[in-house]
Formats: structure tokens, C-alpha cells, sequence
DNA sequence: GAAATATTACGAACTTAATCGTATCTTGTG
DNA sequence: CACAAGATACGATTAAGTTCGTAATATTTC
């Protein structure tokens, strides 16, 4: 009804794909390789074999005019954010979105980032 | 390190128990597997075998003082919530627990829940 | 105390995820 | 043209999670 792609939820190893996709904006199997290898030790065809069921589940597009396949992410990472996190909202808060904001802000002590919330808070209110 | 609570994320299903727990208390499969049998259509062993499990993995304790063996959480919801909250502030935000907060407060335009936070805000900032 | 009942223990079946080796295919270059 | 390099496709393996049937054990009841 919402959204249809929003259904699939990515798995871990598929989250750290999207994450370099966001970042790099479309890139072929080898740089979406490079750019994990950095981090992670892990086969290129193990890269290429997620890419391929991402595909499948359509958490990506690509591009196949060329011999190497280009991928990208299907869903903004804002998209993807917000689905995830009305999974957990749902799954471990009781639905209360408020309730995971509060305990978020338990962790997050920093001045500057309470006064970047305090903003956001404000544009929110003036909306209504 | 090896079962040491923290360090293990509960699953789904585990998270669902969870949640019973919290919510009755400490209890039998029998309590648990009726609370989750209002919503959803489970074996009563499949209940057994996931308590039995996150028993070992130590993710509940269990009295077992009487035949019916009785089995509460481990962690607090609070310890919880704040652990999975973690987990998707460190693979799906960057890290960044302020930009989380600023994308659930995108979903969540009640004033009444803004309010909530604008006070948990305030208190906050007390406190440093 | 024997039978019925309730509970735990065990393990099989099935699914999904993750990893990687090998096979196959495409293409540029000698 | 043939072949080496590089790419995709395919299938096997392992591990974890979920479900539940059956066996074993303990308790209650008649």
C-alpha cells in the first residue's frame, strides 16, 4: 500500500553493501569489492553473489549494458533509515516512536547534538 | 566473553518472548506460550525451545526449584532497548545516535510526543 | 500404584544467510 | 584467431534460526 520495496528488510551483510552504494553512488561489483575490503576481509564473489540476490529481492537496480554489471541502491538511505527504525520501534518499543527517541537521547550527552535536536524540535513544532 | 549477556543481540522470536517477559514477569512456558498465543499461532514447544535456548545463550534466567520451570529476563528492557538501538545507530547511521533521533523525529509530528522530548531535553541539559 | 496429565528434553526438518570454489562466458590484445 | 584476464553464474557448504513431533520424566488423581 506504503511502499512495496519497504517489505524486504535488508540483512546485515546487505546493509553494509547499501552503505558503500550510498556512498559511492553506482559502482560495479569490483569498487563495491574495494571499498568493503577496507573494513572486511571478504571474497569478491561473495560480494557478487549479495549484489545478486539484493537484486533479486530488489533492494537494488543495475545496469547490465555493460559487461560489468552497475549496481546501485533501490532506496534512498533516508528510506531505508526510516524502515528500519519503524521496524525496531515496532519490534522493541511497543510502537512508540517517542519512547525510542527518549531512550536514544539517554546515550547521546553531547551539547551539540541536544542543541541540533532542540532545532529540529522547533522547526517541527512551528510546522503544525 | 563467551556468554556474557551483553554481547548477544536477541533474535526475533527471542525478542517477542522478551517482551512477554518484561510484561508479566517472571513466568512458565505455559504463561508465556498463552501470552504470545493471543497474538500469533505457536507450538507450545516451539516456546519451550526458544526459552530453552535463550537460556543458554543467557538471555533469561530460569528457577527451576519446581517442575514448571520459571523464566525471566536477564536484562532489563531499558538495557535492551539501549543495545539494539546501538546496534542500528552503529549499521545503519554511522554511528551517529543525533541523526537517529532526527530521523525518528520525522515520524513522530504529535505534539504531545514532541513536548515529552523538548522536556527530556531540557532535563538533559541540566544535568551537564 | 496405575493411568492420565503436564512438563521438559531431544532431535529432525526446513528456511535463510553468508561464504566461497569452480565453471562458464565475454572481450581486449598479441 | 587464440588466449589471458576479468566478469557473471551456479552450486555446495556451513551456520543460525524457527518450528514442531516424539520421547522421556515427573506429578496428580482415582
Amino acid at each position: 500500500m506504503a511502499h512495496e520495496n519497504p517489505g524486504t528488510k535488508p540483512t546485515e551483510a546487505e546493509l553494509t553493501l547499501l552503505n558503500i552504494l550510498w556512498k559511492l553512488g553506482p559502482a560495479t561489483v569490483r569498487q563495491v569489492h574495494e571499498a568493503v575490503s577496507e573494513t572486511q576481509k571478504t571474497g569478491y564473489t561473495t560480494v557478487l553473489k549479495i549484489l545478486q540476490i539484493m537484486h533479486e529481492k530488489a533492494l537494488v537496480i543495475r545496469d547490465e549494458s555493460n559487461r560489468a554489471h552497475v549496481y546501485a541502491a533501490a532506496n534512498s538511505q533516508v528510506q531505508t533509515q526510516s524502515s528500519l527504525l519503524k521496524d525496531l520501534v515496532t519490534k522493541a518499543f511497543g510502537g512508540s516512536t517517542s519512547k525510542l527517541v527518549m531512550r536514544a537521547l539517554d546515550e547521546s550527552h553531547s551539547k551539540e547534538e541536544i542543541a541540533n535536536i532542540r532545532q529540529l524540535l522547533n522547526e517541527l513544532e512551528q510546522q503544525d
